[in-house]
DNA sequence: CTGAAAGCGCTTACAG
DNA sequence: CTGAAAGCGCTTACAG
């Protein structure tokens, strides 16, 4: 049988609530002695409190939800790492949510959170909104990382999109290139939308015409990235292509590969994200790095504050990203 | 303020125990109606369970945990991905922790899961026993997979790295390498000694003697794989590698491009895993697919036999595996 | 088919 | 410094 707080009680001879004080640490709640022998019976018995009931009457799980897209794609199990390792410190548990960029999935999710009464949700959802009606009648704190819904989000850990695609474009633009194509995600998720913005105002500044037709849609993953670099580079004049991600910047390499050109001389390729594999391409990838590092861990102290009822000062924290030069690019 | 059952009650003119009763859909326990009025009012009030409550009656959290050494080593996320799919169709949550293959964490984390009354845990651990004196007197089912403690597993999904290990050395045989380095992870992991293992038998079947100076050992990293290869290609004998997974292989890439060595004229790898990426190394990688879904998934089965006192037939289940052959290899 | 009551294992005013 | 009692929000024998 489970031993509980009653069987510590006895054997100690005292009440549940002075062993309930005692293994909660509240200051001068017992003297030495009795504190001593309560303490040593619960380690005699092997005592472990037994949380649901602790949760269920002190309202706190210590349990957070991570929500992500797809914890498939390289970029997000650093973040769930950086997540997980600041939680771990502060005694907390991590309930990891795949939601396939999917809606209903969501929705779901937000459901079963609730019911296990998690203390706050960190999200990376393009379809969540704040007035969401689960959400709004839930009042469990929501920190949103990455992606956002097209709204004003109240809390979030966003990345500098439109600065870090600017600088990939303009680097391009630096180094010689006139026809830069573009392969961006999906164009609901606001990443997209932010780097693709990024990379037109860096062909405006510099007085080259955006032309539509060399900006595919396609998805974050090799095989989207891929499918649209075959596609892209049938137009000749095409010198060089911003990738969106890492992802879609393998399948570029894929498809490059196979149509005989070789990178960087016949075309330069930058990515987004730095996952760690790029570094291993040949030639090795440039790109855009995320400090998916700083995205946790901030998005962690974030939300703690909010459990806490403690004032938040930067409700929206934006991270800058850093160019790294790699021996994709080369110039004309 | 939530709504708890007794509101749904008191609206609805009966008892907490009818509420109950129709909730959890517990058949010919209402009659129609008053199953229809409860089920009208739970919605207009939107009323959810509080779960902490339920599960303090009932033992059971409908939350599973996943123990694995590190997400970010893309092995693991595939795996994760499977585990939380299984999990998700039968309303299970799945709380994640990352061990970094460290023996406190492990036993820190079980701790917490313990008290936290998870109905399981999939473990991947190279130190945790099953005699383990935390986990004995929790009763909590485990099922084991991928890595194991050098020891007898009651219940665990693994996978054949001796004959993965064996049909990829066998396959360098094959084609002409007589020396053929090994890069291999740490050898306290049991899926390293079993990998090491099919190599030799590889090359005893075939008459090549085991040069020990051949063998580095190594970690499962970009990096670890990298300073291994520098090592071991001052050897200039060796005209093939075997890296126990994809990582190593990807460091053995970057060492051999430092060199001047070309894959697959001058050097020829085969890696271990199969992760989505090296299929865009360059040359694409010659590598022992591992079945990540089918790990996932059949330990989520097995884990559930386990709580609900099911028999299970099959209580260890080793998973094949397939060597896929792609550019990094040639014949000589 | 339905309900009153006990109980799951804790914490927390309240009182002394 | 310590304890009796109520309560968190459910489920589950037991009884009718």
């Amino acid at each position: 049988m489970k031993v509980t707080i009653k069987d510590v009680a006895k054997a100690s001879g005292v009440s549940t609530t002075t062993v309930s004080r005692i293994i909660n640490n509240i200051e001068g709640s017992a003297n030495e002695e009795t504190k001593k022998r309560v303490l040593k019976t619960v380690k005699e018995l092997n005592y472990k409190p037994n949380e649901l009931a602790r949760s269920l009457v002190t309202k706190k799980t210590k349990t957070m939800a991570l929500m992500l897209p797809d914890i498939t794609n390289p970029f997000f199990p650093s973040i769930a790492k950086s997540v997980e390792k600041s939680l771990n410190k502060l005694g907390y548990s991590l309930i990891l949510c795949n939601s396939y960029d999917n809606k209903e999935n969501e929705d779901n999710y937000i459901r079963i959170l609730q019911e296990k009464y998690v203390d706050g949700i960190i999200l990376s959802s393009s379809h969540i909104k704040e007035d969401n009606k689960l959400l709004r009648d839930s009042n469990i704190p929501i920190v949103f990382i990455d992606r956002k819904a097209d709204y004003d989000v109240e809390y979030g850990v966003f990345v500098k999109n439109f600065e870090g695609a600017y600088s990939a474009t303009k680097y391009l633009i630096g180094i010689g290139h006139k026809n830069i194509g573009c392969i961006i995600g999906p164009k609901e998720i606001n990443t997209t939308k932010e780097r693709l913005d990024g990379y037109i105002k860096a062909l405006d500044n510099f007085h080259i015409r955006v032309n539509q037709e060399i900006i595919k849609c396609s998805e974050y993953s090799i095989e989207g990235g891929y499918i649209a670099s075959k596609e892209l580079l049938k137009n000749k004049d095409i010198t060089a292509i911003f990738a969106q991600d890492d992802l879609i910047a393998c399948g570029v390499y894929k498809a490059a590969k196979e149509m005989g050109l070789k990178i960087p001389n016949d075309l330069s390729v930058v990515g987004f994200d730095d996952i760690s594999i790029v570094e291993v391409l040949d030639p090795p990838l440039t790109t855009i790095k995320q400090h998916t590092e700083d995205i946790g861990s901030i998005a962690v102290e974030m939300i703690m504050n909010l459990i806490d009822n403690k004032e938040v000062k930067e409700k929206i924290v934006t991270i800058d990203t850093d160019l790294i030069k790699r021996g994709s690019t080369k110039g004309i």
